[in-house]
DNA sequence: CTTCAAAATTGGTATAGACAACTGCATACC
DNA sequence: GGTATGCAGTTGTCTATACCAATTTTGAAG
């Protein structure tokens, strides 16, 4: 149940356990928990570690406790965990559909000053331009052109960008993305447009652009896309406070 | 600043000394804190202390912690009251136009299947039908039509929707929506559309399909949305957790 | 000057123990 | 019977200390 020798936090352990035995309805709804000090009898843990696996638990909302009591499971939480930020990957994933991409032109280019404004840097900074084809089962979705600013995301190369720029941000660099501003609009293909999306001139499209933000606030990336109107809908769930 | 003999716990006392500081712009985004140990010596209590009171602000979203850097303050929340559930006409004064409605229907009908579905209402249960043009500085921007389970909203009249539906149901019902998936999608406009909204045959529209939950999860409204492509475009904030 | 390694600094995890505040229950008292 | 007291058990607060992990600073070597 708990183990030492791991180098994982031993109340994040006890936090993952007794979360795994209310998922699993080994611990219904009302139901006590052991005390704290019978945990860290029991485990051989100190009574602070036990509450600070609680206090984990007990802020997102699986518990809650009761001074002169003990500690108790939390009804059902109706708010599911959250509204997502989806890659396009993951999107297509979720959709069963197998994404893929092709990438039409990679460079590193001064900052224009519309792209400088959105990623908070000095015009002409250099950012790489990634220009892409995005695919689901093969068939074109969408455009989408990445600014990113190469300050940074240094060593951005071609070969990162077939695979994943997110994981290699995330695991390599340790960015991670926190929040996004997206703006959808919807307009007609443009000819080149249509001829990479393979529909007809004229088409209809919907036009993303994002900006997308690290926990601090720093811009990481601005996208612009365009999505094929007749294959690609977006969703989003929402909800207040 | 820290009072012991109060019997006000220590931690609490610190959290709302720090809190104040950050709403009163003594501590702006982005500044650091002193370190938990300079707490610790200066007020002369435990570290520990200081980290409980530390931890209270991080997870309010009001400071972050950076290891071997130190703690930050973070950025304004941006999350504006709503984070995205904007009715049309709050919307619209956001954007400093002046919003208004016409309405074209109203009736109370039985659910389709699909209606039914999305409300999770058995068929043929009573819905409200509302169909209304929404205007922005008195131009036609969309065209809304609401279904509203009639067990849910009893009582509503031509006179409410020429009003507010959700003010009714907020203060009047006291029926108050917390959650909504919606989706976007792109596409032409039909011709008796094109001449509601006063745009050409065959031009582009957003179409949102909408679904309204209360904080329990009953849904409270379905509506589907037509916008006009030209003088729309739908923004979100998204944030991971 | 640059480069790299060591040291200092900072938050992260963990321990052991003490007392306070609250709850529930048993007991003693009137 | 009703009330008060006390006790045991629970979570809440707080201390003092130690070491780990990530980051920055320092300083020596080249």
């Amino acid at each position: 149940m708990i183990d030492k020798q791991l180098h994982i936090p031993l109340y994040y352990q006890l936090a993952q356990s007794i979360q795994k035995q209310i998922d699993s309805g080994d611990l219904k709804p009302g139901e006590s928990l052991p005390t704290e000090r019978e945990y860290s009898e029991k485990l051989n843990i100190s009574r602070m570690t036990v509450r600070q696996a609680l206090n984990q638990l007990v802020n997102n909302g699986y518990l809650y406790r009761v001074q002169g009591k003990g500690t108790f499971v939390a009804e059902c939480k109706i708010e599911k965990p959250l509204t997502g930020i989806t890659s396009f990957t993951e999107d297509m994933m979720a959709r069963g559909l197998e994404p893929s991409s092709k990438l039409l032109h990679f460079e590193l280019i001064p900052a224009t000053q519309h792209i400088a404004n959105h990623l908070q840097i000095k015009e002409n900074s250099p950012v790489y331009e990634v220009k892409r084809i995005r695919l689901a089962d093969d068939v074109p979705m969408a455009i989408e052109i990445n600014y990113i600013s190469a300050n940074l995301v240094k060593g951005l190369t071609e070969k990162i960008v077939n695979q994943s720029i997110y994981a290699y941000m995330e695991d390599q660099l340790n960015l991670r993305i926190e929040q996004a501003t997206q703006t959808i609009e919807s307009s007609l293909a443009e000819p080149n447009e249509a001829q990479l999306l393979q529909i007809s001139d004229g088409a209809p499209v919907m036009r993303i652009q994002r900006t997308a933000f690290l926990h601090d606030g720093t811009p990481a990336e601005y996208v612009l896309s365009a999505y094929r109107a007749d294959r690609y809908k977006f969703t989003v769930h929402i909800h207040r406070k």
